[in-house]
DNA sequence: ATATATTAGCGTAAAATATACGCATTGTAT
DNA sequence: ATACAATGCGTATATTTTACGCTAATATAT
């Protein structure tokens, strides 16, 4: 059997920042679709994983160093690539605001947060590609604790609420929230509080992972 | 670049008959593992489609016509093929009983139905794969109506029934189940009766397609 | 200094859903 | 006829979700 199928990962990474979800994409170098924006990835190697290739592209496109990666979805139309067959297996991302400077200085003209509703044109099937992860981050948020991940280790607990509310796109009410979020006991209240701006200082939260698996074995679900 | 990766499609295909689940496995013909048994599936030629590539493996070596196909998972390993790099997009499918007799009767010394419980040794990662559909299947089953493509068009509501409570491994309080099903508001009740040994025989009902994709537009959704 | 705005945090009542069963109905088997 | 088996309907109770009032702590304006 003769196979001239080339493989490729393509990453989609999430970022959290000013209470609005942005998305890391890069400038291509070549052709095809030289100069437009696409979500960093390229061809696997013959020797690393899938996701060790994810990792190594996204260090070499983006110098970003990720915090939660997770398969989307395999692309295999035989036209989304204009020149060769190309297989790519997506992944989705997210990453903590520390990193987020780190990425944005590393090369400004090549890598870019946008923010997802203000997308570019994007090449490849880069659009459809997206446009799951975004359904699928929507989705995963309110039975897996991935938002943690999106937010500084410590974190006031409107932060929360607004992460949800920015991911969800839609408003939240925050004693509710509040109620089922602490009635899950994944978090530990610190004895810190931060005062930003006006209004009472809050308290800062932890996410406990420990406490989760945990809870996971004993058959207890996240679920908001 | 030189890239040497094979690319495969593999499918996780689930029947049910006799309230109990099944999965539809293959000895293989050729090194690695021949004669021991595996998921169906192959290589993708250059010029087709991933679901075209499961679609025509199922074809050739067990001759089922699939009722519901989705995409599982990408399996990229490098270890997964003792001989050459192989990554496998897998996918699971469902087949209605109709087309269950005929599989069997193919070519019943490869082609063969094993009830989940009881499943042979397994070639390359392939009890991996398996694992991870019977998860999914039971957690879709729960949140979109894939069930009925594994029943008859006509079907008594206990045959859902049961069908719930062996895909989930657990019992089903069948008023409850009945009040939530039909609540939902896509099954036709049929002016048909069926009897099938002693008891009050049972009305028919047919899924509804069309209906359940006008209340997903209207956002909402099924939910058992 | 005092009032006012702003964010944090607690609690409670009502509505909606899920769960646990009781029991009549309609057929077949003996 | 009578027993048995499976279908089908209803109701009471527990649990969860939703809506929203109110107090607390701090910054900022006057």
């Amino acid at each position: 059997m003769q196979q001239s199928i080339k493989l490729s990962v393509d990453a989609v990474v999430f970022g959290y920042e000013s209470e609005t979800i942005s998305v890391l994409l890069i400038r291509r170098k070549y052709d095809p679709f030289k100069g437009k924006w696409a979500i960093p990835g390229g061809f696997v190697l013959d020797s690393e994983s899938l996701e060790e290739a994810v990792e190594r592209e996204l260090k070499e496109e983006t110098g970003i160093k990720i915090n939660y990666l997770e398969q989307l979805y395999t692309f295999g139309n035989p036209e989304r690539d204009p020149r060769n067959r190309v297989v790519s297996v997506a992944y989705f991302g997210l990453i903590k605001p520390s990193a987020f400077k780190l990425a944005a200085s590393t090369d400004a003209e090549e890598a870019q947060w946008f923010t997802i509703n203000k997308l570019p044109e994007l090449s490849f099937d880069h659009a459809e590609i997206l446009k799951l992860a975004i359904t699928r981050l929507q989705a995963k948020i309110t039975y897996e604790p991935i938002g943690f991940e999106l937010l500084d280790t410590k974190f006031p607990f409107s932060d929360l609420e607004k992460l949800y509310a920015a991911v969800l796109g839609r408003e939240i009410d925050r004693r509710n929230f509040r109620k089922k979020m602490l009635g899950l006991n994944v978090l530990d209240e610190l004895d810190e509080k931060v005062s930003k701006g006006s209004g009472r200082p809050a308290n800062l939260f932890m996410f406990n992972k420990n406490r989760y698996f945990k809870l996971k074995k004993e058959g207890i679900i996240f679920e908001i």
